[in-house]
RNA sequence: GGAGAAGUCGCCUAGUUGGUCGAGGGCGCACGACUGGAAAUCGUGUAUACCCCCAAAAGGGUAUCGAGGGUUCGAAUCCCUCCUUCUCCGCCA
């Protein structure tokens, strides 16, 4: 969330931002400005008639031992102990109203994004590679899978239910493989692997963005209200420095995680209802890093290049996109997104978003950082990216590698991980 | 799931008839003294958030003893709920 602080010395700079994300917000934030005023009342308020209890909890043991009368004092204090309560009843309701209207809005674009009201005004930053051309007319990856017999969406229907996916012999293996492959190439650029839980709590969940607004797009577990389950391995792993205050000279730290990511996919009804691309359950390898302010734009390219650097192996092409201010997700201040080329889509798809968040998920969950032990603690800046997803990564294989007699070429990074360089259909 | 025990300032620990306890001691850490330098020793300091004041510094105040509620003029201390950890039992990969 943004300092209120923010909101206060430069109302109109908000406002402006998040009109650039098509948002209008002009009434939170007079509304805002309003609470906020009226709480620093009462709070100085509540705090003086607090400061006279506390003085009179001093005084009335010192009254009672040189044998005074305590009574008077007493009465007085039960009615500023009236008060109190009553205030602080008005406060606490006035914080949760303040509270309720900051989860909501959104984190301001950095200056450098570029100002736009759609994904078609995001703009293209670099190329890899060009589109993958064929002698034979290309098959989608659903149909590769489907006749080489390692993709299985039918089944899953049966034992699930729709976008699930089965994968079944080389398939599963190269889904395995493709996770091996990435892990090994991100731990050996310093990023420090963990596996997490793929079930986070409400304040986990809070922390990196995904509630109080989004709590339709996550699966939630019946039998604990608190308990979802992770729509990204980004919710446990930037939660694993939550309420901490960092050593300085550690930052960057750098995670690179594993897990399944689960999405309720709302509203998304009729939207790549074919193959790979959107499913419930899919796996993803993320990248975390915990940076300080001063650098943390660097780590950003960093980062994106770090992701980059698998599909560079894999010989899969690519364009970089800068997303504009109207297509942001909610908690970013800057995103790039990485596009892979999808002969099926006949054009560039998303297999991996990397974003800085500045401090707008640290001041959530309180992750902070002591450059110096004399310092005060300061908000890190939390970033994370796909690195990358890994069931668009099987599909894009499949098209961009396939070949005109049904079979799939394995990428020769994967060879060893695979143990054959073709995908047949018989194995 | 059942039965017990426990959760205090980075770590260890004191704190039970509720009152001057944000909280003592030790360790650690920082700074200083001593030293040619170091060790040892001695001294000083050692949380976080917010509010007021303020150009800033300084200063004043409030809150925080696992979390949340309650009793009370007043709670680390009493009551309730929850969470976590440990031990034993059950169950299980």
């Amino acid at each position: 969330m943004l300092d209120i602080k923010v909101i206060k010395n430069d109302p109109d700079r908000v406002k402006a931002a998040m009109r650039s994300r098509n948002m209008d917000l002009d009434e939170t934030i007079d509304r805002l400005l309003e609470l906020d005023s009226r709480r620093r009342e009462l709070k100085t308020n509540v705090e003086e008639l607090r400061a006279r209890q506390n003085k009179a909890s001093k005084d009335i043991p010192r009254i009672k031992k040189e044998g005074g009368d305590v009574e008077a004092v007493l009465n007085e204090m039960k009615q500023i102990s009236d008060t109190v309560k009553k205030l602080s009843d008005e406060l606490g309701s006035i914080e949760d109203e303040i509270n309720r209207l900051m989860f909501n809005i959104p984190n301001i674009p950095h200056s450098s994004v570029p100002v736009g009201k759609d994904d078609s005004d995001n703009v293209e930053i670099r190329r890899f590679g060009t589109p993958t051309e064929f002698p034979f007319e290309p098959k989608a990856h659903w149909d590769i899978g489907a006749e080489l017999g390692i993709l299985d969406p039918e089944t899953a229907a049966k034992v699930t239910g729709a976008r699930f996916h089965f994968y079944k012999g080389l398939g599963a293996r190269l889904e395995r493989a493709i996770v091996n492959f990435f892990l090994d190439t991100h731990t050996k650029h310093g990023y420090t692997e963990v596996f997490p839980p793929f079930i986070a709590n409400r304040d986990s969940m809070t922390a990196t963005g995904q509630l109080p607004k989004f709590e339709e797009d996550a699966f939630k577990l019946a039998n604990n209200e608190d308990y979802f389950l992770i729509p990204t391995a980004e919710v446990p792993v930037t939660n694993m420095h939550r309420d901490e205050i960092l050593d300085g000279s550690k930052l960057p730290i750098k995670y690179c995680a594993y897990s399944a990511c689960f999405r309720a996919e709302a509203g998304s009804a009729g939207r790549d209802t074919r193959g790979l691309i959107r499913q419930h359950q899919f796996n993803k390898v993320e990248l975390v890093k915990f940076a300080s302010p001063e650098n943390s734009y660097d780590e950003l390219e960093s980062l994106t290049a770090d992701a980059e650097r698998v599909l560079q192996l894999l010989g899969l092409p690519y364009r970089v996109v800068c997303l504009c201010t109207g297509d942001l997700g909610f908690s970013s201040a800057k995103t790039y997104d990485i596009e892979v080329w999808m002969p099926s889509y006949g054009r560039y798809l998303e297999i991996s978003s990397c974003s800085n968040f500045e401090d707008f998920q640290a001041r959530r969950g309180m992750i902070r950082f002591k450059a110096d032990i004399k310092d005060k603690p300061r908000l890190v800046h939390t970033l994370n990216g796909s690195g990358v997803a890994v069931g668009r990564t099987v599909a894009a294989i499949l098209e961009n590698y396939q070949n005109a007699d049904g079979s799939v070429t394995v990428p020769e990074v994967l060879v060893p991980y695979m143990g054959c360089g073709k995908i047949t259909k018989n194995g």
